[in-house]
DNA sequence: TTATTTAATTGAGATATATCAATTATTTAA
DNA sequence: TTAAATAATTGATATATCTCAATTAAATAA
């Protein structure tokens, strides 16, 4: 962690969560008081699985992937977070301890902010408790979703959905330089290094992507859809 | 749905969310005065996936299960409803629509509460606001254990993670009879039918469970545990 | 009660996916 | 710039799980 490059208020931040929206000019100065702001380098860890959750925490810059280490080890990639994104543990509400390990892809920069002080905002202001409880739902629909992919679709569909999800909702672009490797690319879709290599070189000969290491293109859109919805 | 055996009012209800606890007596009035109660048969569907999500709904006696309707019409079971819980479908806060089906199990009495009504009460009392933040997380946080289980461990350790649920969670005994189908054991577990009796058969060989038709018994815990552990 | 439907069980064979081992690229560090 | 480490790729084989088809048991309706 070093400190450069640093927000100056939460005021003038651009990629604030959205949800700070709600707040009045004094909650928000309340935050920005209360906020410390650290900076990652990639494949540092910014939160760990099992450590007590006294946070919230705000992505400002960069990429970080959020994943359960699971059995013997395994880790199951849950969520990539962009900038403008609150990374609440849901095991703040419940335990106090984080249930997944949040670590950065990219340079990240990233705000603190005490649990106590959000829970108070949360408290006292509905608007604001509103926002997080959509925030909340948006993920539980979410997670739903992948459920049903990583239980019902078959190696295919699982890749085809991540990379459309990649395109639509990380990187807004048909091309893009992804910075998962392809054992992160299994572990966001629950199969080994190998089998996305595998299904990756299958769906370039079949002239719906092309992927030349870390280089990305989706070049048959609506094939790569099909394939996602049928699994 | 019949009207028999209905609530005189949430004050004096035995198996009324405890979310309810932190509401005035005005409140829980203003939702008394609200609720619609109704009656379920086995098998009957009480929220259709899709359909508008406009009420909370608290079920009041009986056992439910809501899935997801997956790829091929394949069906995942999400969680078994009992007396006293919330059911607020993820998408009231995000689109008003259903994101599972929710059908029961035995005879079912539920209370509907219209979802604005529930959401102003959300606004205005910020214990209750905390208590269903609360509920949520503790989904989120069941949501991602599942998905691990889901996709890390083999059958016999889905079998034996579902069956300690039961026993734990829903039936609160080491013996029970189960309402669930060998199929509804397989959309549990993400299996088919024909595996979920070979592998509750190979326990009932190894001497860790006896499962004559409806009717399971957990033998050796220890060792149930273990399995399901491991995975 | 008997007939009919539905659920549970069993076995044989097919398939998706993992594992293992070797090779080649690509990064990173010296 | 070269050496060392890490990541990607490929092929051969093993394994978990599903599919299909047949049979039996249990539940429901006539």
């Amino acid at each position: 962690m070093s400190g450069k490059n640093l927000i100056n208020s939460c005021e003038n931040c651009e990629n604030c969560w959205k949800g700070f929206k709600c707040l009045t000019n004094a909650e928000i100065e309340l935050i920005n008081e209360n906020r410390y702001e650290a900076a990652f380098k990639p494949g540092e860890i910014i939160l760990k699985q099992g450590a007590p959750a006294s946070n919230a925490l705000f992505l400002a810059k960069g990429l970080a992937k959020s994943y359960i280490e699971g059995i013997g080890g395994k880790n199951l990639i849950i969520a990539i977070f962009q900038p403008g994104m609150l990374i609440l543990s849901p095991g703040a509400y419940v335990n106090s301890r984080h249930a997944y390990t949040v670590s950065a892809l990219t340079p990240v920069n990233a705000c603190f902010i005490n649990f106590d002080i959000f829970r108070q905002l949360v408290r006292s202001n509905a608007d604001f408790a509103e926002f997080l409880l959509e925030d909340f739902s948006r993920k539980s629909l979410i997670s739903n979703q992948r459920m049903v992919s990583l239980s019902q679709k078959k190696m295919q569909g699982r890749i085809a959905e991540a990379l459309l999800n990649l395109s639509d909702e990380v990187y807004r672009s048909d091309e893009f330089e992804i910075v998962l490797s392809r054992q992160e690319l299994g572990e966001m879709t629950n199969m080994v290094k190998e089998s996305v290599v595998r299904i990756l070189k299958e769906m370039e000969d079949a002239g719906i992507i092309s992927a030349v290491s870390s280089v990305i293109k989706i070049i048959d859109k609506a094939k790569l859809k099909e394939i996602s919805e049928k699994g």
